[in-house]
DNA sequence: CGTTTGACGGTCC
DNA sequence: CGGACCGCCAAAC
């Protein structure tokens, strides 16, 4: 059973997944808080979170702007939208009304499970 | 093995 | 405010 998933990738996709509900977050301060480097890597890993096994909840990923620049590689360009508004979050031209307001930092130490 | 691309970010103009 | 450019780093070609 190899995976061969990197390391990154395993990180990415555990943050991503401690995102809360109706809580949305950026490429950049994943990356930042990973010290990956580089947003691209964020990106990069949660492309994979599809053919990953895991949940990945990549719709609350979006980028510095809170645009959902990432719609298109859904299954479905509107699937993004969808999911964050079903999860509250007020979605407008493709993008997040108030980011600041749904941000989610993994530095601030989520609250368990 | 060199080049291109990529769900980004920040600076510059 | 927005378009242009560079930097990061790994995978795909």
């Amino acid at each position: 059973m190899k995976k061969e998933t990197p390391n990154y990738f395993h990180q990415v996709f555990e943050v991503t997944r401690r995102i809360p509900y109706g809580r949305v977050t950026t490429y950049g301060t994943i990356a930042n808080y990973l010290t990956l480097g580089s947003a691209r890597m964020v990106g990069w890993a949660l492309n994979k979170s599809f053919t990953a096994e895991n949940d990945v909840p990549a719709h609350r990923v979006v980028n510095r702007k809170g645009e959902l620049s990432g719609r298109n590689h859904f299954p479905m360009p509107t699937m993004m939208q969808q999911l964050l508004e079903s999860e509250g979050v007020v979605v407008e031209n493709d993008t997040i009304k108030d980011l600041k307001k749904y941000f989610w930092d993994p530095a601030e130490e989520w609250e368990e499970d």
